[in-house]
Order: C-alpha cells, then sequence, then structure tokens
DNA sequence: TATATAATGAAACATATGGATCTTTTTCAA
DNA sequence: TTGAAAAAGATCCATATGTTTCATTATATA
C-alpha cells in the first residue's frame, strides 16, 4: 500500500499528536475503513481535528479520502490475504518450505489460545487472588525462568512497592527472604529441568509460612507439592528449546487481574510512575544527539 | 456467519423490496461494513427506510446492529484483536473478571498468528541471516525489554559462546562494547516508549561499525533507522500495560533459526552445556532435601 | 528575555446519518 | 367494486460527523 509507505516516509517531519495519529491509523487499518473519525481520534488518543490534519498532512483532500484509501485495501483484503492465512492453519502441517519460523509461531498461538480454556482461567484467576492479598510478593525465577520472573516483578515494580525480585549479584538473591512472614506470598516460576536453587528456596519459603504460588509446566512438577496455587503452561516447541512464550503471557494476565482488582489505584500508580521516569529521562522518541 | 444463514432462511417471508436489500446484501457484505446505509440503500435500488425495516425484520434493535455484524466479520480477515479491544472499550469496564484473562490470552494468540504473516517471516529469516554471520552478537534490552534481552542471550549461550548481553550492575552495561567492531552485530529490542540508553547504546554502536537489527513495535520507531533489519511485533493488549509476550516469541523464534543454520553443532554445544550443568547439580526433579 | 511561530485544544458550524412518522400505493379477500 | 391490511414511499427529526475557526499553550528564534 503506498499510502502506509508515505505514512512512514513522512512520520519525522509529523508533530507529536500527529505522529501518535499515523501511528495508530499503521497500527489500526481496519479501524480506520470501519469507524467514524471521531471514533478512531479517541481511540487513538487525540482531538478529532488531528485526524483531519494528518488527512491534509498527506496531501489528502480530507479525512473521508484517507478513509476510503483503507476501506479500499480492506475490499481487496476480505477473501485475499487473511483467508489465506487461516487456510494455512487448517491445512495444519501441510506447510513445507522448511518454514520453521511459521511452524513455530502457529504452535505458539496455539498454546495460548488452550490457555484461555476454562480450567486455566480457574487457576488464574484463583492465583491472582491469592496474590492479590499478600503483604509482599517474592518472585523466584532461575535460568530460563529469569525472564519472566523479571518481568512479572518489572511490572509489579510500576504498580506499587510490593514486589521483591529474590535475584543479586553473588549470589545474595535469596537475601530478601530474611524477614518474610506468614503474610507474604511467594511467586516462583520454573520448568523442566527445575533448577536446584529454586526448590531449595522455595521450599525454605513455605518453611518460613510464606504462601507458594506458582507457574511451571505439569501436574507433575516438584513445585506443586509446595504449592497453594499452581498455573500450568506448556512449553513445547518444535525447536531445540523449551518455550518460555506460554509462561510470560500468564504473567502477564496475573499482573493484568492484579491491576484490575483496583483500577483507580493502578491508574493513579502507573501515572506517579510516569512522572518519575519522565522526569529521569527515561524516554524518548528520537535517536538522541551526542556531542 | 449465523446472520447470512438468518437472511437466507427468512427471505421467501420478506416483502419485493425487503427482499431486494436483503440481497444486496448478502452480495455484497462489504459494503455493509464501510459504507452508510444510505449509500448501500441507494447502491442496492431501495429506499432507506428499508434497510432499517430489514434490520427490524430480522429481530435486529436497528441498522447500526446489522452494520456491526459485517464490520466485525471484515475485522477478523484483518486484525482481529484490535477488534476485541475495541469491543472492550465500548462494552465499558463492566466486562466481568473472568473474561479478562481469556480476552488477553485469546488476543495474544491472534498476535502470534499474526507475525506468521509472510512479511514478518521474511523479516525474520534476513534477521536470523544477519545474525548468524556475526563474530559477536551484542543484546540490548533495557526496562521492559530486558526480560527477552536476557533470555536471547540466554538460550545463545547455551548455544556457544557469540552472545553478549549489554547489562550488568553499576551501570557498566555499554562496557562491553568497547572491542566490537565491524565484524560484530548488535541485537537491539525497544518497544514504546523507547528508553532514552537503548538508543544511545544503540546509535555509538553503530556509529563503530557494529551492525544493528532490532525488534521493536512499529515501522516509525527510532531503531528503524538505526537498523539494517528490523521486525515488527505488537505489544498492544487490553490490559494497562503494552505486552511482551509476541517479542519474545519472536526472539525465541530467531533463537531457533539460528541454531538450525548448523544442526549437528547447535546438538553437540546443548550437550556440552548439559554436560556441564549435570556436574554442577543445576537441575532437579524433586524438592531437595537440606539438614 | 522577549517575540514570533508552530502545535494543540475547545468550541461552533454545516451537513449527513439513522430512525420515526405519516401518506400514498398496492394487494387481495369479501 | 369496495374496504381493510400490508407495503412502499416521502418527509421530518434528533443526533453524530467531518471540518473550520479561534483561543491557548508550547517551542524555537532573535
Amino acid at each position: 500500500m503506498p499510502l502506509k509507505e508515505q505514512i512512514i516516509a513522512q512520520y519525522d517531519a509529523m508533530s507529536p499528536q500527529l505522529q501518535r495519529s499515523a501511528r495508530y491509523v499503521l497500527e489500526h487499518p481496519e479501524e480506520v475503513a470501519l469507524v467514524s473519525m471521531r471514533e478512531v481520534a479517541r481511540l487513538a488518543g487525540v482531538q478529532p481535528a488531528t485526524m483531519t490534519r494528518l488527512a491534509k498532512f498527506l496531501g489528502l483532500s480530507g479525512y473521508d479520502e484517507l478513509r476510503a484509501h483503507y476501506a479500499a485495501a480492506l475490499r481487496q483484503g476480505g477473501d485475499g490475504f487473511a483467508a489465506k492465512v487461516r487456510q494455512r492453519v487448517e491445512e495444519g502441517s501441510e506447510a513445507l518450505e522448511g518454514d520453521i519460523a511459521s511452524h513455530m509461531l502457529q504452535g505458539l498461538s496455539a498454546q495460548l489460545a488452550k490457555l484461555s480454556e476454562p480450567d486455566s482461567l480457574k487457576r488464574l484467576q484463583a492465583t491472582a487472588n491469592r496474590l492479590r492479598s499478600a503483604r509482599k510478593v517474592y518472585v523466584l525465577g532461575l535460568r530460563s525462568c529469569h525472564a519472566v520472573a523479571w518481568h512479572f516483578h518489572y511490572v509489579m515494580t510500576l504498580l506499587g512497592d510490593r514486589s521483591v525480585h529474590l535475584d543479586g549479584p553473588g549470589g545474595t538473591g535469596g537475601d530478601a527472604l530474611i524477614r518474610a512472614t506468614s503474610e507474604d506470598v511467594m511467586l516462583v516460576i520454573s520448568i523442566k529441568p527445575y533448577a536446584t536453587g529454586t526448590l531449595e528456596l522455595a521450599q525454605l519459603a513455605k518453611e518460613q509460612g510464606v504462601g507458594i504460588v506458582s507457574i511451571t509446566d505439569s501436574e507433575v512438577s516438584p513445585l506443586v507439592a509446595l504449592s497453594e496455587q499452581a498455573i500450568f503452561c506448556p512449553t513445547e516447541s518444535d525447536s531445540f528449546f523449551h518455550t518460555l512464550t506460554p509462561a510470560l503471557a500468564v504473567s502477564e494476565v496475573l499482573c493484568s487481574l492484579l491491576a484490575e482488582f483496583d483500577r483507580p489505584k493502578a491508574l493513579e500508580a502507573l501515572q506517579q510512575t510516569d512522572q518519575h521516569l519522565l522526569n529521569l529521562n527515561t524516554y524518548s522518541t528520537a535517536i538522541p544527539k551526542r556531542q
């Protein structure tokens, strides 16, 4: 689509608000075609006028012309491309071409879809409930599961200060447990092969009366015996390695559920975080100049 | 689509004008979704009121509801996920608790499926190729993207010693670049809001002649200007936070592609790793006893 | 620092939209 | 042929839409 290229090409020359609207248009072409301008503006977090300005900026006569472009694209795509993808998926393993990537992605997609079955959902909800009432949440995940543990912790720090990540240089990771009590909960993430360190720390925490909830890969995982709640996620992939994508997804869902419990408070915390990071100049949208 | 069936079933019971409108709707579903009611009426050769009457005849509350059906159908071809987000927004916050998790997981599943479109696959392959020929691979991902960067690095260390993770205590993360050359490649992971530190380090590396490839969220990400190759992955979710699940999936696919380039060597490296970790008693399948 | 300029937000406007109402036409049984 | 009932057409209304204008706020320049 030439219009898309044009938006990308002119993006850098746009004002911040125009960029915002342009970005939304790039990422949600169907919405542009199907929904009113004011609605698109609302979704993009922009004033209605900005959408008109975007269209003019792109050299079009008005917003309607912009929509016309995307409507035309959708008309073609209707039974064109998307249908083919779906067809490919339905054909299953038929896709040859040595297309490892496609296989993996579709497999992962299916695994996530499976996670939305009632049993998983119930476990997610139960685990979120348990975490909700905790004074502090200790997060433990070693080796491959470090990524998931860290990410969970990171998101939780955006929301407040309840989260403690059990990791640190020089083998000091477990030290934070010193003052853990039975009011606290530990979220353990571990998949096969289970890291000895994870099991030891979890066991220790349990002996201190800390409640354990876990994200793991099987009903027969050693973590199950320690845990009040467990969520099971698949780790199989058709590559050499186990996949952590479902585990990360589960962790993200947990974060969301926790945030939903108290929307207003979550929003407030996020705004506070935003302000803090703004003060620190943490983020940028252009390549910074150095001298 | 059940609505289509319904129209067919009730067709015989309609008056001539209603049939005319129904027929047009059946034959031009995209128009119904994309165009105003009056316009559809004009195209169908029918009075505007007839379209309203058709909708009511079908038991719908009004024409808008009829259009909503066809819009939803069109969206499934295109994105699918954005629609779900939108729907949530419209429903307001009254979505049932249990549905949040389910929504999120299904949305993520759709996003991963979308990553297996030809364009993404081409980008994945090209990026893997570029990484393959590198002497060293520097991996950079700060803040939320740390999880992905770390996981990529971790898997790469299982395969060999080409990977260097640009992270470290005391702000020493960038030091490893000191000896980077044009034979090396840097994998940068960053999504909006882009961490200033990431952009700065990537820019610096590029000036040193290091090739840049990136995983980011948009064609208009600042990383695109720096990168020889870029892979785009969605980050939208219907929660407060951006999702990193697609980015992690992409990173896992990259690892697999890299391993596949030389299966025997990858296998050997993994066995070596296994042996090493075995010697260290890193893993266990039962809860360890302490005394 | 003061001033010019661009960017943004808010409000006002003309118009198009979907729906409701009322009138005319058609249909068909008595 | 006539009268009742259904269908179709015409008209009107409140609302939502895309656009423009103007005031306000950032941003850059001198």
